[in-house]
DNA sequence: GCATGATCATGC
DNA sequence: GCATGATCATGC
């Protein structure tokens, strides 16, 4: 049963064809988009209601006979309608934790699944029903089509994800740990888990993470993704070693250097006015250009952040690290699992690059180390979570504060309470706010009246907020390394 | 001195 | 105009 009756890609492209432009609700002929409610069920939409297909989870492609997988997926407009962004990752197939370690990349369940895949657009719009969405476009990725320099990192990253599963590490990976295919979780409940030597473990999934997605998007369709310098030069460097290798290893010559001496290594004076400085030392010792440090066509692909830290001359560091801020209504409703705070800490990779203080009002630094780092998953879902629900908790019931000294006291999590994370203001001000959920008080439990705590209560609004790694945590991170 | 609230600077 | 990374400032 369910076999292909399309004999050729042609014949298959064609129906893909005829439905640019055409709503998702037109091919939902049972009924499963309930506007509000259900996530994924627009891929099985198209396959039934276009394709003619039965849905199945098998890890065979869809379209056996062509060799070719069917994926449908969304992305949005971003920065003005300028740039497109992947709205998710692109779920290739589940990872099986006991028979997938037998197998090369090329012998794979995921290998068989990207070798040819018929990606189907979406324009995923807020104010929108998934009925309503527009299938905008398709085309046909091909994993031996792509650039030879992501197909290594791709077959590195499979690999990676199979030795922590040979390493007795299966409960310890994370999204993070890889570049372009990472193992994100899959299922929506913390049951979503299965035994592994002895250890419970959460089903996870191979999959394309959404920074390579929007990669793809913006190169192969909307053709803005623009001339992104490459770290790598030479392809031949990933013969021997990996990304990672190969970015310690531009790192090396300028260890326990001083800025100074940085600087009449390259007979140049980096300038140390602007803010970001340390920076632009960054962005020379990896060899790119000054500007170019953010948009690395390899750190883009792989989520890969830059923060520069300092570390003070008794060896501490002086700030914790911020994160974007939440919105009090989203985190108030939203599963931990399926948490925009989850998400990020899972799939942000950081480059630690730290600096001790030799002369601070000097401004003059020198290389400690360097290290990539992405958050355990026993630290995620455990002391951060801690932080988290707490945070839900508070939303759900009533953030408690004091008016004092022209400053807002509140109760939520602190860094006294948890060794990892905590919730701090991060806005322009203190009158920099968003908007509370219903099910959420202010309880006034002093007031000197030194500030204005009824216009938010009379607003049901309250200063943003984030979440921050405390000091000590960032510390302890890196001394854990040599 | 540390914890935590407040705010600056920058770039899109 | 706003998000984001970074840092200042105050009071216990």
């Amino acid at each position: 049963m369910n076999e292909s009756i399309y004999q050729s890609r042609e014949e298959l492209l064609e129906i893909a064809k005829s439905a640019i432009g055409e709503r998702i609700g037109k091919y939902d002929t049972r009924n499963r988009l309930i506007p509000g409610k259900g996530k994924g069920k627009i891929g099985l939409v198209i396959e039934e209601g276009l394709f003619h297909r039965k849905a199945d989870s098998s890890q065979k492609p869809d379209f056996d006979n062509l060799g070719i997988e069917l994926k449908v997926t969304g992305y949005q407009w971003k920065n003005n309608n300028k740039k497109v962004s992947a709205k998710e990752r692109l779920v290739i197939t589940m990872l099986d934790y006991f028979n997938d370690v037998n197998k090369e990349f090329r012998n794979s369940n995921v290998y068989h699944k990207i070798a040819k895949m018929l990606l189907m657009l979406y324009e995923h719009e807020l104010d929108k029903n998934e009925a309503d969405f527009i299938l905008t476009n398709y085309f046909m990725y091909e994993f031996e089509n792509i650039s030879e320099l992501d197909k290594r990192i791709i077959i590195r990253d499979y690999d990676n994800i199979i030795q922590k599963i040979l390493d007795n590490q299966a409960h310890e990976i994370s999204e993070g740990d890889t570049l372009y295919l990472g193992a994100c979780t899959k299922g929506e409940n913390s049951g979503s888990t299965v035994v592994v030597n002895g250890i419970e473990v959460m089903r996870r999934a191979f999959a394309l993470k959404q920074s390579y997605m929007t990669y793809l998007m913006r190169s192969s369709i909307f053709k803005n993704w623009g001339n992104k310098e490459s770290f790598i030069k030479d392809l031949n460097l990933l013969k021997k070693n990996t990304l990672e290798e190969l970015v310690y290893k531009s790192f090396e010559p300028f260890i326990s250097k001083s800025l100074t001496e940085i600087d009449s290594m390259f007979n140049t004076q980096v300038d140390r006015n602007p803010k970001q400085y340390l920076k632009s030392y960054v962005s020379r010792m990896l060899n790119v250009k000054d500007k170019n440090l953010e948009s690395i066509d390899e750190f883009l692909k792989a989520n890969i952040q830059v923060k520069t830290i300092r570390l003070s001359r008794i060896g501490e560091i002086k700030e914790s690290m911020s994160f974007p801020n939440f919105d009090f209504i989203q985190l108030s409703e939203e599963s931990w699992e399926e948490s925009v705070t989850r998400d990020m800490f899972e799939v942000s990779k950081f480059l630690f690059v730290v600096f001790d203080e030799v002369n601070d009002s000097k401004k003059e630094y020198k290389l400690r180390k360097v290290l990539f780092w992405n958050m355990p998953t026993s630290i995620l879902d455990g002391e951060v979570r801690e932080v988290w629900e707490s945070t839900k908790q508070i939303l759900n019931s009533e953030i408690r504060v004091s008016v004092k000294n022209k400053r807002f006291l509140n109760n939520f999590p602190s860094s006294k309470n948890n060794p990892v994370a905590h919730v701090r203001p991060h806005g322009v001000n203190s009158l920099d706010v968003y908007e509370l959920p219903s099910t959420c008080k202010i309880r006034v439990m002093s007031n000197d009246g030194t500030k204005d705590i009824e216009d938010f209560i009379n607003r049901h609004v309250f200063t943003k907020q984030s979440f921050w790694l405390n000091n000590k945590y960032v510390l302890r991170v890196i001394n854990n390394f040599k």
